[in-house]
DNA sequence: TCTGGGGTCCTAGGACCC
DNA sequence: TCTGGGGTCCTAGGACCC
């Protein structure tokens, strides 16, 4: 049986686990740069306040103190998540997280009733110990488990947990009332088209034909529909995998065409990818860098450059990379432009522990490779400890344009020291 | 004035091989 | 009336996820 346990609404609940008078009000957590809203308490989504509404159009609002919305604070966020997985891994050996707020726990060898059991105690005990609220969705396969989630949601009779056997009249009963689109894998594009094709719901998806589904659709549809039938299609191991590729961007506060504006951004996104692939234990081949225009300007001239540059050897280390990554970037820049948004993607990444160094070629010899890795696990550890960005590379001027807006943010209550909560009597 | 930041997989089509 | 019949690799674009 595989479980799959949902954060109810998660940023908002993270923000209210240390600060109570967000319960019960709308509360909205916003996009980096403070753009729109990306996550909404029920009390927000009760007003028809809809997900990715830009920020600027609920200012009347909170002005009114009608609503209170938040800057994201993802220090937060992961530390809040990292501590549901450890109560997750009390009840299994095996848990996957999926994503920041959803973890797939797989409970083998238990009968059907106990399984339930075991998810009423997952809903209790992960509120009781992290103050997080979440739902627990039940079920042989992982689509089924999501759809089994979705339903411990939207039914409050199932008081957060929802168990789906597969074959019984309890699981017919809740595929006939989802819409197809609810079912993880069908968007809003294939949606459309199932319903041109006469499938609505989760139910008439199941029964469709699976050959003709995979004329018709693809291969993903096929299995989904698979999945809703009982059938695991899905990997289990596909969640834990080391990522393809790593992208690091961000918007600028403001739009910015100056050189050292841009410059500055990427060898920061640069950094920050290379940690990211360190964290993994990756080596990256090539770097690519972008910059972007603001889309929503149609009165300023767009452009959207992307250029790829080569590693000269597969690497993790900063600075070959931010070199590489500035190379590409004087490539792609054009004074003229207004940019809003600059990004790198590490591309083609080999997994550094298998990796055999060609004998030809330009690679550092062991003797600086030994030294450049001391170097990145001593900048790594600091980081760890001291927090993001307390050693970097290059200094990052004062006035710059592109470190973010947030003007709403809370504190890092559990990953500061000097952010804990204060308690006064 | 102001609209996020990540990821994945699949398919179609072109280039190229014998 | 009637194009050969396989392959592989790469890329772009679309669709999906959170």
């Amino acid at each position: 049986m595989i479980g799959l346990v949902d954060g109810n609404n998660f940023y908002v609940s993270c923000e209210r686990v240390f600060k109570p008078s967000l319960q019960g009000v709308p509360v909205g957590v916003l996009s980096n740069n403070d753009g729109c809203v990306i996550a909404r308490s029920q009390e927000l989504k009760a007003l028809g306040i809809a997900m990715g509404t830009p920020a600027f159009k609920l200012e009347a609002q909170v002005r009114r103190g009608e609503l209170f919305l938040l800057s994201s604070n993802y220090e937060l966020y992961g530390d809040m998540s990292s501590r549901v997985l450890e109560v997750l891994q009390e009840f299994s050996p095996d848990v996957a997280p999926y994503s920041i707020d959803e973890m797939f726990i797989h409970l083998d060898g238990h009968q059907t009733n106990e399984c339930l059991e075991i998810g009423r105690s997952i809903h209790a005990r992960v509120r009781r110990y992290t103050g997080i609220p979440v739902c627990v969705g039940l079920a042989p396969t992982h689509t089924l488990a999501k759809l089994a989630n979705h339903a411990a949601k939207v039914d409050r009779h199932h008081r957060g947990v929802c168990l789906l056997a597969g074959d019984d009249a309890a699981t017919r009963g809740v595929l006939q009332r989802t819409p197809v689109n609810a079912v993880w894998g069908v968007g809003r594009r294939l949606a459309e088209r199932l319903a041109a094709g006469g499938i609505k719901t989760a139910w008439e998806l199941r029964c469709s034909d699976i050959k003709t589904l995979r004329r018709r659709f693809s291969v993903t549809l096929a299995r989904t529909a698979m999945e809703l039938g009982g059938t695991p299609c899905l990997d289990m191991n596909a969640f834990d995998q080391p990522r393809q590729r790593i992208m690091t961007s961000r918007s600028f506060g403001r739009a910015t065409g100056a050189w050292a504006d841009v410059q500055e951004a990427v060898r920061h996104h640069a950094q920050r990818g290379a940690e990211k692939l360190r964290a993994q234990n990756s080596l990256a081949r090539a770097v690519l860098v972008f910059l972007n225009t603001n889309r929503h300007r149609r009165d300023l001239p767009q452009s959207f450059p992307h250029v790829v540059a080569e590693l000269p050897y597969p690497t993790q280390e900063s600075r070959q990379i931010i070199a590489t990554a500035q190379r590409a970037l004087r490539q792609a820049y054009r004074p003229r432009y207004r940019y809003m948004k600059a990004g790198v993607m590490l591309l083609d990444l080999v997994d550094a522990a298998n990796y055999q160094m060609p004998l030809l070629g330009t690679p550092p010899d062991a003797a600086e490779s030994t030294r450049n890795r001391q170097l990145m696990e001593t900048l790594d550890s600091i980081n760890r400890t001291m927090g993001h960005g307390t050693i970097a590379f290059g200094l990052a001027r004062r006035q710059a344009a592109w470190p973010l807006r947030c003007g709403h943010l809370s504190r890092r209550y559990t990953t500061r020291w000097n952010e804990l909560l204060e308690v006064s009597t």
